[in-house]
DNA sequence: AGAGTAAACGGACTGCAGTCCGTTTATATT
DNA sequence: AATATAAACGGACTGCAGTCCGTTTACTCT
């Protein structure tokens, strides 16, 4: 099902591509750039929920077969167009400076995590949330399971008592797109408010410092 | 936008249509039972995914414009379907036997709360799911909100000492029927293990008692 | 360079959710 | 019983995601 050049996003360091080997045609490789950089312009100009799979085949001047063969479903599009700020968060993670990369306390680095991904739900939440659609298989995406991974070794290394794999999935399903954007554009909770429950739940998993 | 007929979940005692004194026509009536019983005669046969509202309006033999007016879309259909379980649900939280039901503390009645999510989703998770499509409303729907007051509350009864009512979203949202889905079917997480985490979570939040 | 081939292409086609609007009908009123 | 009218009805229609498959094309091998 998932075709061997579906661009993914999963660790940094990691090829663009899954098939190993595989060189990316020319004409391909054209046309995939032509399909995103009109994705972005049809986006900047309507916004996200007015992109149809129709027009952004019109304006990139391809067939809609194409975009479907290489991004698999809209959503896939859309992780697609999230995928340098989602490589950009996950350097951080890894090799940012602290808090939110390595260097200070598991227990900071949760709080600036949790601070971070409010924060880019400012940015990216619409796509986000369209890249979601279909959901169900949302959690086994390479981005989410790397989050996932992340935050479970903070807790762990904070010496969280609790199962931390669950707990992480937890802790993450707090800070999901779609509960975000009701919090903070329907409900009218401020970010601050958002941001200080984060805190006040990491704290309250974790053991207090002595 | 809201029909005035749609059928809506929201707490015990409330009427089941939202437009107070206006009759259903007789035949909106049996037209709306004759849809419920149809749909779920289709479930029972093929799946909630292959409930198409064709078929559905087909199969209860009335035109596709009657389900639509009644229901508002496929989602709400579904919403429609889970009332029944909804309400019971909703009762025994309001006044069925401890610990679920007023009787217990604060705390007891939360951890039941939680199992019985959980247990209820293997029971109508399917349609849960379906009920959600389209979901960043969700939250602002009756039955969403009723368990969030709910929560909110036993929280504060018990004491928590963070924001009640964000905790109760974030608490909740490690309840999602698409991340259990997750968890259960495609994670292999034993309900036992989703349950400890619940109870943990809500251990960390609420004051240890002396 | 020329042939062979695996991959990419494109756009007509399918299936489904949701809308629109002219028609029918249940109920209230006289 | 006849009339009025607001509500309900139904199915053709629209728009969009996603598929299918015959055609084209970029590379490889000789």
């Amino acid at each position: 099902m998932p075709h061997p050049l579906i661009p993914v996003v999963s660790r940094p360091g990691d090829e663009y591509f899954v098939a190993g080997d595989v060189r990316e045609r020319t004409d391909a490789s054209r046309n995939r750039l032509l399909i995103l950089r009109s994705a972005q312009e049809l986006i900047a100009e309507r916004g996200v929920s007015c992109l149809t799979m129709d027009a952004l085949a019109e304006k990139a001047g391809v067939g809609k077969g194409t975009i479907f063969r290489r991004f698999g479903s809209r959503s896939g599009l859309m992780t697609a167009l999230l995928d340098h700020s989602e490589r950009d968060f996950q350097q951080c993670l890894l090799s940012g400076p602290p808090p939110l990369g390595p260097g200070a306390p598991a227990l900071e680095r949760l709080l600036a995590y949790g601070r971070a991904i409010v924060e880019r739900f400012e940015l990216t939440g619409e796509l986000q949330q369209a890249a979601d659609a279909q959901g169900w298989r949302l959690f086994a995406v390479p981005a989410r399971l790397f989050q996932h991974q992340h935050v479970a070794m903070l807790l762990r290394a904070g010496g969280c008592r609790g199962d931390a794999e669950l707990l992480a999935h937890t802790l993450m399903a707090g800070l999901e797109p779609r509960l975000l954007h009701y919090q903070l554009k329907d409900a009218n909770i401020t970010t601050e408010r958002v941001v200080e429950n984060w805190n006040f739940m990491v704290r309250a998993v974790l053991p207090t410092p002595p």
